[in-house]
DNA sequence: CCCCCTTGACGAAACGTTTAGCTAAACGTT
DNA sequence: AACGTTTAGCTAAACGTTTCGTCAAGGGGG
């Protein structure tokens, strides 16, 4: 690898010049600044991002700590972010927590450690946990997205998790339904809070309960969702109607259906929280709430580089407004039902 | 951040004895260890990991380089080869070329100004770009994945394409179908190529031949399948089974086939390369051939391992083996058809 | 004509590690 | 007792940048 010393030297000039002419921090004449660019060309020169970072204290990496890569949301999140880090200079160093808040923590070290700009996590655990993280940031910048409870002491970008389990419910409410049962995310988890009191607030404004036989709790994966759905459809009354807290349970709520021999929406109604990228190729095509993905990553790349620009002031939250995407998976009850 | 040199003060020792205790590269005594395990506790110090890898000239860094994340395919593939990277004690710096030949150029010249160990791409191109990129390569450990055509002068890691196709198109065959089409991917690309030869190696085999109009080219992704579906099933005679390319066009294909208020697998079978998480989910559930997705996310970093470890000898191949996943989307075609 | 300011370029000192080479002490051998 | 050998630890020189302070040359104002 060539180094700025074989550009200066080849150049005819110092390596201050050879950096200035990169960096463009200061005038150089054009005649020098030829001579380098020919001088770089010809030996394939390129900079040295440890050694630039290592003298700046800073680097252009900025970590990204995502739960779960394969859970759709995520993956768009992610790609969504990464794009938005290119246009902005930025490269982005993966960490996947896996759901662990110990190797959430652990990831927050090693980015710290690779001198990163600063970082986006999209945190794992309970309010705890997440105020845990903000203290662990000291110093880094630090963006917490989707399922960061209020308080942190980091900016926030969040989706209005209430507001997306009102539009939820208010469209099964107002297809019909009334025997609505719900399966929901790990309590402890902000996110699943929130949307579980979205729908029981929802239905207790109508003068609805929701019966202990009609709440499940899943862990937002496949399985869990499968067998808390069985459940559901085995109770009585059979609810006519499962708002279900994410994309992944949705799937699994499907299989659970299937498996009783019913059929959607005729016999039941499904709606969840997450659109997907192939929601609309189902069979019945899904109805879902979808969160802004696009938007949160452009926040969260937004704070991200004015506290890399060494914005100094209180954190900042945003909070961003679902849709409600309505396509075949919920109609009216059946009026013998 | 407390640096190594406060950790030599507080310790009371050189800062080539922290060294030396964090390495483990030579003898240090138990009760100097102890003294800068302590000293490193209280000043909460974390290494730097861009001095650390300026000095020593690489870093645990590791480039990935992927065409498009949100192709569940490369989402799983991204998935496991960042694990297995986190396993082998390798940060992942990730790049995506977005089916763009130069940005992928670009991503290799960005991942080796960051001192990356090695990289793993899969690449975007065709055969002319991807020898172009094992040049750009050199000196950095590079691992082609999935894409990656022989006589590439690094090691690749591949799926036996052409045992893909004739998986499916055999599986078609024995069901009884003679009236076969496929959605093959972009000319250019080695995948699409073999997957292409070993579809018509199989018909020609039992001495059928594909007609132009029953022979589509996609784009890999579900917009141009839903197209080639919908011309396909309108061609006469209509196909009774398609061999599809890859997972988002089998999507497209499905689209095509809803609109034309057509059923799968009564009025024409699909089968498709590439397993996704929820082909179990749909209706009716997908028949696919199944790559070894983590067997080549395995494979790949282990020879990226060798390589930076350095050794010196000629590229290696490794081709894996697919796997039929016999669902409902394929049956036997009507006797009236 | 002198002084001062600006401009363009350079020299050299960092940044936080790793590591080769060195020192001094401790030990074992004759 | 003199000598090598081993050991534990230290000193200092890199690694490739950035950047501060310096410097010479040139120009303009007094």
């Amino acid at each position: 690898m060539a180094t700025m010393k074989d550009v200066a030297k080849l150049a005819g000039v110092s390596v201050a010049t050879v950096s200035s002419t990169l960096s463009g921090r200061s005038f150089v004449s054009d005649e020098l600044k030829q001579r380098v660019e020919a001088a770089i060309r010809e030996l394939g020169y390129a900079p040295n991002a440890m050694a630039s970072g290592l003298k700046r204290g800073t680097s252009s990496l900025i970590g990204l700590i995502v739960p779960d890569i394969t859970n759709p949301f995520f993956t768009e999140l992610v790609h969504c972010i990464q794009r938005r880090a290119a246009e902005a200079g930025f490269v982005v160093l993966l960490g996947v927590s896996d759901d662990q808040v110990a190797r959430e923590v652990e990831l927050i070290a090693l980015m710290r450690s690779h001198q990163v700009a600063g970082t986006i996590v999209i945190p794992c655990g309970g309010e705890q946990d997440c105020m845990n993280l903000s203290r662990l940031a000291a110093g880094m910048p630090l963006v917490a997205a989707d399922n960061a409870p209020p308080g942190m002491a980091v900016d926030t970008v969040v989706l209005d998790n209430r507001m997306a389990a009102t539009l939820a419910t208010s469209h099964l409410l107002s297809l019909g339904h009334r025997i609505i049962a719900t399966i929901a995310g790990p309590p402890h988890r902000f996110v699943s809070h929130e949307r579980f009191v979205g729908f029981t607030t929802v239905l207790e404004g109508k003068g609805l309960s929701v019966g202990a036989d009609h709440v499940k709790r899943g862990d937002f994966h496949v399985a869990s969702a499968r067998e808390a759905g069985l459940a559901l459809l085995q109770s009585a009354p059979r609810p006519t109607a499962i708002f279900v807290a994410n994309n992944q349970m949705l799937i699994g709520t499907m299989q659970a259906v299937a498996e009783m021999r019913l059929s959607v929406p005729r016999d039941v109604s499904i709606i969840a929280i997450d659109d997907f990228p192939w929601a609309a190729a189902f069979t019945p095509t899904l109805t879902t709430v979808r969160q802004p993905i696009d938007a949160l990553a452009e926040a969260a790349i937004e704070r991200l580089k004015l506290r890399v620009g060494g914005l100094q002031e209180d954190p900042c939250r945003v909070v961003l407004a679902p849709e409600l995407v309505i396509r075949q998976s919920c109609r009216a009850p059946l009026e013998d039902a």
